[in-house]
DNA sequence: GAGACGATTCGG
DNA sequence: CGAATCGTCTCT
């Protein structure tokens, strides 16, 4: 058993020094999960052979202050992580059509365990506003699995669906939230295609096809319930979203959200956005297209 | 513990 | 356009 350590505490050391003998018949995943009931602000994350701790931002803070900056270590922890690019609290608290449409050209960046940026720029977004938007999983209120839909905004929910997942990050409003629908894929395409095709073996992606689809983006950038649900992406080492392009809004289309027959009334409410032209876009809607550069004209 | 269902995806 | 496939919820 090899310990990968960042950051930890002298009493920390010393806990994990003497879980480094693994006993016959304990698996790695358990001592993980003794050493994250002890480490409580840490990510850890295992396999067979390996624990790797990630520190989260108040221990990067306290790399900074202690480390001499120029060291190639405290370098390496700042590149990798959200600490200074990620969008704070101010981003997300406004209300969810409003969220939905600023997210359109920023950058989802996730931090994969090997410490690998999976990032691609927003294209497509839902909005779902809670009570009583009937296409909202927090239509009927609070519950065990759409809490998140009703914490802070900037939490992230992920849920499953046919055995897949999807993404949403929590915005201003009871029980409202964005979910992201499409990236164009920008860093580390080739590992995004190996996730895929995890699901998909053989399978070749031309690089558009890889997040054109809620699901098909959390299969790319490694975003599963376990991991994400319920992360802060405003603290997250995780996850988080960094500035991009700016998009005009006549740029953005203005159409139907996908599969909620059963919303009724709210079927046909405008709560989906994409930007125009954009060829990593889910599902195009020519006639709201229409009206788009109708209104151009 | 069975049965139904879904903000999806893939292949035919 | 139908099947896959699985976590979650509901009811027994």
């Amino acid at each position: 058993m090899k310990i990968i350590q960042q950051q930890i505490t002298e009493d920390n050391r010393q806990f994990i020094m003497s879980t480094t003998k693994r006993p016959v018949g304990k698996s790695s995943t358990s001592i993980a999960s003794k050493i994250r009931k002890k480490l409580d602000s840490s990510d850890v994350h295992s396999d067979s052979k390996t624990i790797k701790i990630t520190p989260k931002r108040n221990e990067e803070q306290s790399i900074k202050l202690s480390n001499d900056p120029n060291t190639s270590k405290v370098k390496q922890i700042k590149e990798t992580t959200s600490a200074t690019k990620a969008f704070d609290y101010t981003f997300y608290n406004r209300p969810c059509e409003d969220l939905a449409k600023a997210l359109l050209g920023k950058k989802l960046v996730r931090l994969s365990d090997k410490g690998e940026r999976l990032c691609g720029t927003i294209v497509e977004t839902e909005a779902y506003l809670g009570h009583p938007d009937k296409g909202a999983h927090s239509y009927k209120g609070k519950t065990n699995k759409n809490e998140a839909m009703f914490m802070d905004p900037g939490t992230a929910y992920v849920y499953h669906i046919h055995s897949y997942c999807c993404m949403n990050i929590s915005s201003k409003g009871d029980g409202a939230a964005v979910l992201l629908r499409a990236l164009e894929p920008v860093e580390n395409i080739p590992s995004m295609i190996k996730l895929r095709q995890k699901r998909t073996p053989g399978k070749p992606f031309k690089s558009h096809e890889l997040c054109n689809g809620p699901s098909k983006l959390c299969l790319s950038l490694d975003v599963t319930k376990d991991q994400i649900n319920k992360d802060d992406m405003t603290k997250s080492t995780k996850i988080w979203i960094e500035d991009g392009d700016e998009i005009k809004p006549d740029r953005i289309v203005h159409c139907k959200r996908v599969n909620i027959n059963y919303a009724e009334e709210w079927i046909d409410k405008p709560l989906r956005y994409y930007i125009q032209g954009n060829k990593c876009v889910s599902k195009l809607d020519k006639e709201a297209e229409k009206q788009c550069n109708m209104y151009i004209m």
